[in-house]
DNA sequence: TCTGGGGTCCTAGGACCC
DNA sequence: TCTGGGGTCCTAGGACCC
């Protein structure tokens, strides 16, 4: 028998809220707050700011009032910032242990099996060693299945007194602890299916597990049932050490104001195209197809709504944003309607496949790796990169861009601009 | 006036083929 | 009383995650 595992789920606190926080630290006992593009919803709080009972996705419209009685430092969402503090904290946890999954911006989990130490006092000095090193502050959560480490984490963030570790299998009574956790808290239940086992008369964890199997299989299908077996120990979700290549790229954005003329989605399009092209590029990936798709805005009742989208397949592969941009306005002029007031658009790169490994067209003659048109686009990004985005970009894409989302409250880019970068006075 | 964005996986059902 | 069956591919819709 193999050694049973030990995963360890580290987790950023209030993630975003603590990036900003680490370079003012005169916000240390601040509520801060954290919006999402355009100034919308709220989508991150530091404690202080969940203690003064901010709401999570609240609109900020409605929560202006709460931010003013409780002083809180509100900030437009600066992911340049939070995505460059996520490469700090990933390399760090990646010291200590060599099978490490970054699962989301914030989360990674970190093998620990065979480890010669006491798990829960290596887990402590690893959550201090990021604290030192990059200002953030983090949770841990261990078990033997990824499940069973995310229910820890969970609790180890609820309570203080354990100094944000909390290992499953130390907990001398499991079934006690899977009680106390809300059966949507738990990884892979959603609203959706926390209101159906609601009905069922399951409230917790505990009552989830020990559901028959059967049951879950057929009203949560096989993801369901692989997130009740976690539960009882049983591992069905690998730690995926190597990131799995992207199947799709996409950039969409709500607008500013509303869009009413196609000259303005044209640019709005090519401006997407552009983001997701060089994101697409960055990871050595060409395209074979494009959506677009429209929306206006589902908030206003009594206004004409409109929403469609449409795919086009690309002549060859591709990661230029040129050709990219030619064949998404198509797209869009197939289905803008005109006379709609719309809020959204978005374009998706799809059929995604490795710049190395590329299938070539019959009816095309095949572009000679390195041509022209890989060799601009090399330039382009080297600009952009050194003097930053847009210094070069296309002219599909507008120079005016009323459009354009808000960001009233962004903070500076700290760690990746020079121009930004903090002065430090030694009186 | 103001309401986010980027992903994945699973299943059912239809089209099509032999 | 009768209706073929099985495999594959694609799409739409529904669920989830952060």
């Amino acid at each position: 028998m193999p050694p049973r595992q030990i995963l360890a789920l580290v987790d950023c606190n209030s993630f975003y809220a603590s990036c900003e926080k680490v370079f003012v630290p005169s916000l240390a006992n601040r509520p801060v707050v954290v919006l999402s593009n355009n100034d919308g919803c709220v989508i991150a709080r530091s404690a202080e700011a969940k203690a003064a009972g901010i709401p999570m996705g609240k609109p900020a419209f409605e929560c202006r009032e709460l931010f003013r009685r409780h002083n809180a430092a509100v900030f437009s969402s600066n992911y340049t910032l939070y995505g460059d503090m996520s490469a700090r904290v990933m390399k760090t946890l990646a010291r200590f242990s060599p099978n490490l999954e970054i699962y989301s911006i914030d989360e990674a989990f970190l093998e620990l099996t065979g480890m010669p130490y006491d798990v829960v006092a290596y887990s402590r000095h690893i959550r201090e060693t990021v604290g030192r090193w990059t200002g953030i502050p983090v949770s841990i959560g261990l078990g033997p299945t990824k499940t069973l480490a995310k229910v820890a984490n969970k609790l180890a963030k609820k309570d203080a007194s354990l100094e944000g570790v909390l290992d499953f299998e130390a907990c001398a009574d499991p079934d006690a602890v899977l009680e106390r956790v809300p059966v949507e808290d738990v990884w892979g239940i959603g609203r959706r299916y926390a209101a159906m086992l609601e009905r069922l008369g399951v409230r917790n964890a505990r009552q989830f597990r020990d559901l028959p199997r059967d049951l879950v299989k057929k009203r949560m299908t096989i993801g369901g049932l692989h997130t009740q077996l976690e539960l009882r120990g049983i591992p069905c979700l690998d730690l995926e050490t190597i990131a799995p290549v992207k199947k799709s790229v996409a950039a969409s954005r709500s607008f500013s104001k509303p869009v009413l003329a196609i000259e303005d989605m044209r640019e709005a399009v090519a401006t997407y195209v552009t983001r997701a092209a060089e994101r697409m590029r960055a990871a050595r990936l060409l395209a074979n197809g494009v959506t677009v798709w429209v929306q206006t805005n589902t908030f206003i009742e009594g206004e004409p709504q409109y929403a469609n989208s449409a795919y086009a397949a690309l002549p060859v592969a591709t990661a230029h944003t040129a050709a990219i941009i030619r064949a998404a306005i198509r797209v869009l002029e197939r289905i803008f309607r005109k006379g709609y007031r719309y809020k959204k658009a978005g374009i998706m790169l799809s059929g995604l496949e490795r710049l190395k490994s590329r299938q070539l067209s019959l009816l095309e003659p095949a572009p000679e790796a390195g041509g022209r048109g890989e060799r601009l686009m090399r330039v382009l990004d080297a600009i952009n990169d050194r003097f930053g985005r847009d210094t070069l970009t296309f002219a599909a894409c507008g120079i005016e861009q009323d459009w354009r989302m808000k960001q009233a409250l962004r903070s500076p880019h700290y760690t990746t601009n020079w121009r930004d970068i903090l002065e430090v006075k030694a009186i």
